[in-house]
DNA sequence: TGTACATCAGTGAACGCGCGTTCACTGATGTAC
DNA sequence: TGTACATCAGTGAACGCGCGTTCACTGATGTAC
């Protein structure tokens, strides 16, 4: 058998979220624990060694893939030309790579319709993904009060969310180019003062 | 045993469709078959009877729930004061009792992010939604071509859809306020002008 | 008009499968003495 | 320094359950004669 160093467990257990925290997005929550163990070279039941659920790992997974997805958006708003901050997150978001990579992009776009049917501590990944999102982008967005930007991030995010994941739904190629670039259009008009 | 009549046969299969289109809405893919027949009093082995798959239901079941949509969207096109149109579409789907109402609501709200992981048959559906929601929308869209409004009504259906989704997915009941609230202030100020 | 028969919607047991979770076990580790 | 022991990450078999699908069967029907 092989030999445990004192850090293995800890990263073991990141090991473990961040296969989780991909599939999930790719699969939904029909992601098998003895496949996921398995893709990790371990079996399915060390798994209750790391937590408490199946559930539980989702939280986690949500939490890891939500911090990404900030951490991305955040490069995007220091990457863009002063001024030009919110319609470069549009763009980062709404297009053909994203949409083809669902394992690798935003949580709520791979999610959103099936996290109402999970329990609140799974949910509330969602909550707090939208309350730490809205501090670094609101500044950027229109509104006379912080209040009212920050709704505005909000449904923009929402908004997004829900175009890509119809761009992935449709069975139609030419369709699916059609939403993201009709989607794309629409928020920058709506929220990039030209 | 009871008697059938010569469209008993068509009634049933009628009121499977209803029901799973309901269900489906209400949990997702995850409706079992046994307690989808259950509640109709019947037993499941009759289920294929009907149905060549789950997969088959679930297509004539999503077919069924946005002719159910797209009626609902003409009665408010229909009922609205003219030059109204959009925003009293927008206002009746974006509002409280709809995110409370997945089982009786849009399919593409309840099943978006799923929905891609599905075989090509059922996606078609949503396909089609599109395509057949556009003609009677796009008239009251901006847009200076034909393509255009259509693509308006994509990016709107879609974008409605995603912050609908978000707003059932959140644990926090005052969140779920605020993005029903900005997702129907910021489309109504992208698509109605004043 | 009456009788034998094919049809077929619906029944309920059974099959095969995959899943989340549990559990007795293994064996390398660090620690107590 | 050396030895006995508790710990615990990981193993792999097993459990219980629910699911989609199949199948032999039932019995009321319409039809053939």
């Amino acid at each position: 058998m092989m030999r445990y160093s004192a850090e293995h467990k800890e990263e073991t257990h990141e090991r473990i979220v961040r296969a989780a925290s991909r599939r999930f997005r790719r699969s939904g929550a029909s992601v098998g624990i003895a496949d996921l163990m398995k893709a990790l070279k371990l079996t399915h039941g060390g798994f209750y060694r790391h937590f408490r659920s199946k559930d539980q790992l989702m939280a986690e997974a949500l939490a890891k893939a939500f911090e990404e997805s900030r951490a991305m958006m955040r490069k995007a708003i220091e990457s863009a030309p002063p001024g030009q901050e919110v319609r470069t997150v549009i763009g980062g978001y709404l297009n053909e790579k994203h949409c083809v990579d669902a394992a690798g992009g935003c949580p709520i776009a791979a999610l959103v319709s099936e996290i109402a049917r999970h329990p609140r501590a799974v949910r509330k990944a969602f909550d707090q993904a939208l309350m730490r999102n809205a501090p670094p982008l609101a500044p950027y967005m229109p509104g006379a009060t912080e209040a009212e930007r920050r709704g505005n991030v909000a449904a923009l995010m929402s908004g997004m969310a829900g175009s890509l994941a119809m761009a992935r739904a449709v069975a139609d190629e030419g369709l699916r180019t059609t939403i993201l670039e009709s989607a794309r259009r629409m928020f920058i008009a709506a929220f990039c003062s030209t």
